[in-house]
DNA sequence: CGTTCACCTGTCCTAAAGTACAGGTGACAT
DNA sequence: ATGTCACCTGTACTTTAGGACAGGTGAACG
């Protein structure tokens, strides 16, 4: 697959580029880098989503970062849900490979045409959607690109082809760290102290043994606890312990 | 540092060696990888490890993955504490730097004679050491390449600069992920029926709850519960999860 | 100056968890 | 055939946890 299209150093900085991808740990980091991608590919407009998929083939997103789809266009998509008619999501959670919008959408039947209209109006009417699979946990990425400033060519699917591996590990990675918030479901706010008591009582100490550990009475422990339960919607401690090291909160 | 001695061809093995370091999953794989690096660097012998960096900038292994070094050597090793008069290790864990074995004994004072012939009976007298620091998470991981049968170019560091990161994320997710056992660190075994038991634990069930859930009896379910802390070395459910979280059982 | 919030403390009571001791079964391997 | 192991069950008892009350302080913010 060592396309003569490729020179030297697209090879070179595609590599560079891993390397990147390696090094990133933060959400704008991520997004800097998947900005990058311009420099080998021109679009005007890009997203990424990671989406749950079960065993009754449905799916569900879960994450999405959104780097530069209009934000008019983001509101329409998601109070209309659009999610659950946009040709390119379900041609991607169905079949699951590599698209070119204009082709899904000729190939679609009963296609939404207000959608596509539209995504016209807002200039996404082609682009090109890529993601991966990853079987073992039941999660798919998808990167879209869209807004494109010419036709994609095997040249620009070669890098995608490429690239997407990378983004899809980091978006996984960033993901699983609790580095890109989850779609409506904001990280519970616990207080210093309360992730004091958390950690406490991940070590396995009683109320009591915390509370000489703290210099504070057993009563302020428990009270401690109470409220952990209650931000975390856990109903016991080790529910608590479970859903904020879920959380990656301790 | 586009190197002109790098081909076209090299990038593109390059490239595609990062791409498997993506969809590695097992230890064995992750070996057969390692192995690989002989393409880019003629070498005898390899091996990895992992360690532990704490404040007092002391240092552990943690992890150890010995691909190909006589396990003559490695009983000798670590029988007579070499880890610890080392000078690649210990210059490594200190500087923090790319080292080339007859470099790093040329500086080294007070150095180990008998480490130095024994480890040159073996054919381990000349090779090259590269790592990463993780600062983050106060993790090392070193990768370190003997038995060269040529003296180490700028060519050869230039490509374990570039795939040396890689490893590092590969050898990090699969120690996380627990596909590489720790040293003196053998998972405990929990059961199958334990494990049951230990989810509905982490889901904040009681013993009486998961014993309807189970059809078994209370009884039944605080014996298992019991077993659960003893063989994670737990002092209640809560901790249990917690480690059985930790140690990804769960 | 009132409000919010993290933090702290108390009593009383019930429901769980955890421990000690003492058993039983069936599967599978040496 | 004896041993090991996962799995199951019981009674009786002590310790913890957690909820339902009802308060307190000091710091930050508008």
């Amino acid at each position: 697959m060592l396309s003569k299209e490729m020179t030297k150093k697209d090879l070179f900085n595609l590599l560079e580029f891993t390397d990147y991808a390696l090094r990133i740990d933060d959400k704008d980091r991520f997004i800097l880098l998947l900005n990058d991608i311009k420099t080998f590919i021109p679009f005007d407009y890009s997203i990424c989503a990671l989406g749950n998929t079960d065993k009754n083939s449905s799916y569900n997103i879960v994450n999405m970062v959104n780097l530069s789809y209009p934000s008019e266009w983001m509101d329409l998509y998601l109070n209309r849900g659009y999610v659950s008619i946009d040709p390119i999501i379900q041609t991607h959670f169905a079949e699951f490979k590599p698209q070119i919008f204009t082709e899904t959408y000729s190939k679609t039947r009963n296609i939404n045409k207000d959608f596509v209209y539209i995504s016209s109006d807002f200039g996404l009417s082609d682009g090109v959607a890529f993601g991966l699979n990853d079987y073992k946990n039941n999660i798919v990425s998808l990167f879209s690109f869209s807004g494109l400033q010419e036709k994609p060519s095997p040249r620009h699917l070669h890098f995608l082809e490429i690239l997407v591996p990378h983004l899809h590990q980091l978006f996984m990675r960033l993901s699983y760290e609790n580095k890109i918030e989850k779609m409506d479901n904001p990280l519970p706010n616990v207080s210093k102290r309360e992730k004091e008591v958390l950690g406490w009582i991940q070590e396995g100490k009683t109320n009591w043994e915390t509370s000489m550990i703290l210099n504070i009475s057993e009563r302020t422990v428990k009270f401690h606890v109470s409220n952990l339960i209650e931000k975390l919607d856990a109903v016991s401690r080790g529910h608590a312990v479970a859903k904020a090291m879920e959380f990656r909160i301790i």
